[in-house]
DNA sequence: GTGGCTGCAAATCATTTGCATATAC
DNA sequence: GTATATGCAAATGATTTGCAGCCAC
């Protein structure tokens, strides 16, 4: 069950310990750019030991190997996403949910512009959801 | 001097305010990027009376009304720019400095997705700037 | 004159830090 | 056995909130 996410932390040369085990099975299966709390409050009821700085410092490594990705697009909270390929991501301000975005942009896999060294690209879409803009094109008809 | 803000806000049917008049001056003479507590740090030296809330309000307000945006990139505070046509942003993860980017993607100006209708395009560059990365090599080579 | 704006102090919330204990290798 | 990871509690720092007084219109 975990041999996928052992293999991928010993590839990276990290110790396999439990945390990190269960934050990767999480991450891969959920596919909803999770910010810690929810990752966290999750992994806690199988794992009551569970610490949220763990949660923390496993996040943190696994983004420093380039396993897993950070994003800002919320402004008030880090999401996460196992790094899959370059993709873009669209948040929506009315309720919140990340998609991703299969735009590739032709300047995504430059790794230099202007002699600066790119090491990260990243594409925010921010704007309503098809979901929360019809509900919001029925309330208008309907009132 | 501030004929200039005073137009923008009046455009905007927003009530024309020392603060905002300052604000919207320094973010028009500072293209830095900065964050709140360099703007408000800045303008509390000539209005000791300024207080950091307004400048939150102050912000916000402006962002709601387009004149200015947000930048999410750092990832743990917000940086704000005079909105002036769509353009990226490279920050370098070194020395914190934030660069405009004038590339244009081609997904850039689209306002539907998929469904999704957008209303804000970010693109992110994050990596080591030229000057750091300049540097860097000089330390190796004399090393 | 009044609704919206300013400014202060206190609260909130994500994240970081210091440190003692536990565990992967 | 040891370096590294975990987990707790306290600290930090950006931002928000509640509220009283002020001022642009």
């Amino acid at each position: 069950m975990y041999e996928k996410y052992v293999k991928i932390l010993k590839e990276h040369t990290l110790k396999v310990t439990s945390p990190r085990l269960e934050i990767l099975r999480y991450l891969d299966e959920h596919h909803t750019h999770p910010n810690v709390e929810e990752i966290y409050s999750s992994l806690k009821k199988k794992h009551p030991s569970l610490s949220r700085t763990t949660v923390y410092n496993s996040l943190e490594i696994l983004k420093k190997k380039r396993i897993i990705q950070s994003l800002t697009i919320s402004g008030s909270e880090l999401r996460y996403d196992i790094h899959e390929g370059l993709h873009h991501h669209f948040i929506c301000t009315h309720c919140g949910t990340i998609f991703d975005i299969a735009i590739t942009c032709p300047n995504m896999d430059r790794t230099l512009y202007g002699g600066h060294r790119v090491e990260e690209v990243q594409g925010y879409f921010k704007g309503i959801c098809k979901k929360c803009h019809t509900k919001e094109k029925r309330r208008n008809n309907n009132g």
